[in-house]
DNA sequence: CGTATTGTTGAGCGTAGTCAAAGTTAGTGG
DNA sequence: CCACTAACTTTGACTACGCTCAACAATACG
């Protein structure tokens, strides 16, 4: 991967949604940075740890979570590749939560300070990075009431369907077929349920009709029904285009 | 309360963590507004609208809520006087959640334009703004962890931690007693439970001597063992200066 | 003072958890 | 390229945490 492209994509997705001019584009392009291949299961960041970088997914998954005392493990939400996987640490002084790859990975640590002069300096490129966090935001929001307020199939379910329309937008999707990036273990803790659990409701999914998932390969069947069971409404994610606003 | 004092409480509290000049606060106090009082139970943002203020809490007690196919509702976030409730909704189009006042609540509703058009002009009050937003991301975390991974009596213990830990730092608090804003059926929308469960985890609280509760009223009577017991570290509020309930 | 809201109690049940073991797939080194 | 091993998935039997339903008590409040 040449230097120069590494910010493409993220200029790419960010000029789709937001007026960047050039200069904004120019400065994004030259943010310093250093390009790194990350095997599985490599830690980003470590909760506690002060954070100086923030890391760009170049390709790869990666996840958040973090550990309650009794050793049980909550998924907090899942990364595909052009996204800022920690723009959250690094407002933030200290790491409240991990940040771990779901598969190899290759990504660009930015110098935090680097950022946070961009976002000052461009306040177009402020925004879009403001913006990005605040998706974010409403992807954690989903996520409290998904584990808080639904039964196990219906969970599983919607966090199938997020992550069909997260990868068929990020161009990661086939046909309705995509690589499930996650073992049942950690869709387990996604969903704060047991893998025993995950794995009879998966058995369940694809006994209706709805999936066929083998391997780290999911297909999905039925969106209609699995859209309809997940309880599952797109809006959250806020893919479309944000409305336009100008300064005064 | 008078024209020029809305913002004070909000000058104040960016300008003790964040480093604003004479014309960053000049321009958050000449934000334009308009003030109101809400009574109990009031919609301050319904899910699906597009969204044109930004609401300032002046006084009282707010949350968001979503609601899931089955009638359920979670609770997503409480929010006390101070606070901008509704920045999230502010940069995302149109709002995925309901924000309603759990009190009597008087707030000032900002322009979303005059607010994206100060966080542009100038970076540091942007800063402000976007760090604000990331600890209402960084609890939303918590709470994906407290409702996912959590047993019942340490999920009630944690969000009662929170809420202490949140009015002391507000000075809503005094020798370790508040005002307890949530009823038992809104305190186990918040965790995930039902409200008889939540009942019995209280009483068993009570029981314990960790807690005296009576009508709204709460005082933490063994701050060390419930903080204990809800497997609770505050260092996801982001406090600067983390004025936990001190024993005395 | 009457009514609505909130809090409390009990009995029975069901969803999801636990534990343990076997089966399967993927990855690694000989 | 195969053998071996570690990681992951599947199955069964049993358990328990928290839910449901329903009735009643206490409190707030107009």
């Amino acid at each position: 991967m040449s230097e120069e492209h590494v910010f493409a994509p993220l200029v790419e997705r960010w000029t789709q949604r937001f007026q960047l001019d050039d200069a904004d584009c120019a400065a994004i392009r030259s943010l310093p940075h250093s390009e790194r291949l990350l095997e599985r299961d490599s830690y980003v960041v470590r909760e506690g740890e002060a954070s100086n970088n923030c890391c760009l997914l170049l390709s790869g998954f990666a996840y958040r979570h973090k550990l309650v005392r009794a050793g049980a493990r909550q998924i907090l939400s899942l990364h595909v590749s052009g996204e800022f996987v920690d723009l959250q640490n690094c407002l933030l002084g200290t790491a409240d939560h991990n940040v771990q790859t779901l598969s190899r990975a290759t990504v660009a640590f930015v110098p935090q300070a680097a950022l946070l002069a961009l976002a000052a300096a461009r306040p177009a490129v402020g925004r879009a990075m403001w913006h990005d966090t605040m998706i974010d935001s409403s992807i954690f929001r989903e996520w409290v009431v998904n584990v808080g307020r639904r039964d196990s199939v219906t969970r599983i379910a919607h966090l199938l369907c997020e992550i069909a329309v997260r990868l068929g937008a990020a161009g990661l999707a086939q046909d309705q077929s995509f690589i499930l990036p996650l073992t049942q273990e950690q869709l387990a803790d996604a969903t704060g349920l047991t893998s025993v659990h995950t794995n009879r409701v998966l058995q369940a999914l694809r006994r209706d009709g709805l999936i066929s998932l083998s391997t780290r390969s999911l297909k999905v069947l039925d969106w209609h029904r699995l859209r309809e069971l997940g309880d599952f409404n797109a809006r959250y994610l806020h893919l479309e285009t944000p409305r336009e606003l100008s300064p005064a």
